[in-house]
DNA sequence: ATAAACGATGACATTAATGTCAGGGTCAAG
DNA sequence: CTTGACCCTGACATTAATGTCATCGTTTAT
């Protein structure tokens, strides 16, 4: 099939699977014409990228283990266990950070309200615009 | 004082003083040779950039109200909240995402894990390289 | 044979803050 | 007057996946 078919079969763009082909994600043969032809495999295909991408993976990683995924069953294949838990320690350490942000605002905000409440007192027969 | 000092001052580097300026955040004068020239207010003013960035804000929303936090004290300053609150349930969507994805892992890596054993345990005898 | 629909390539844009380089001025100490 | 340390501007690079053009060739249906 071509890579409009295949486009429409995954929901990937064409351009998305034209920049899979180019990180060696996947690689159709080519009609006489320049065509891209791909193979009825290659839906399944672009869906296992697809979803490996919707784990957080990037394309880099999941190339280090396509080769072996695409032919073997994914339990089968020692090479995904590794990219799986360094990407789950990378995560781990993001939603770490966005925490301390997130408990940083939260004291900021809860700071704010309470001296707002002060200033709004101290200030009340003055401050007629604040609400 | 010129701008490498305010770098050394505050741990800035340069390049970041000089995008600040370009993102409207800080606004030195300028001496007869061209050179930036800060106040001693500036070595705050730089800290409060740089606080508000280790929050997570962008250079935009910080420059949507620092105007006035420089001029007041944060908790007079009304236009802090909405930007804090915004950004608060910005990261709180982020961390729910990363906590999907963490879990989508987990789960492959214990789907993996058991069906390995399996797998091992079935071909032990000629999975001599697996330790 | 022509137009519409499709495919190809290549390039630029997006995002945000920062690094880094090139090609210059300026200034102070020697 | 030269050297080194500093400053300036402007520009390109980084990251990742995707969108969107432009320009061109191909195929298909009328």
């Amino acid at each position: 099939m071509k890579i409009g078919q295949l486009s429409k079969l995954t929901g990937a763009s064409i351009r998305s699977i034209r920049y899979y082909e180019a990180q060696g994600l996947i690689t159709p043969k080519r009609s006489d014409n320049g065509y891209r032809e791909y193979h009825n495999l290659a839906v399944e295909q672009i869906r296992t990228i697809q979803f490996y991408l919707s784990l957080g993976l990037s394309t880099e990683q999941i190339a280090s283990f396509l080769h072996c995924v695409l032919k073997n069953k994914e339990a089968f294949c020692r090479d995904v266990l590794p990219v799986y838990t360094s990407k789950l320690a990378e995560i781990e350490q993001q939603i770490q950070t966005l925490t301390q942000m997130k408990s940083n605002l939260e004291e900021r905000i809860r700071s704010i309200r309470s001296e707002e409440s002060i200033y709004k007192e101290a200030t009340y027969h003055v401050d007629k615009t604040s609400q």
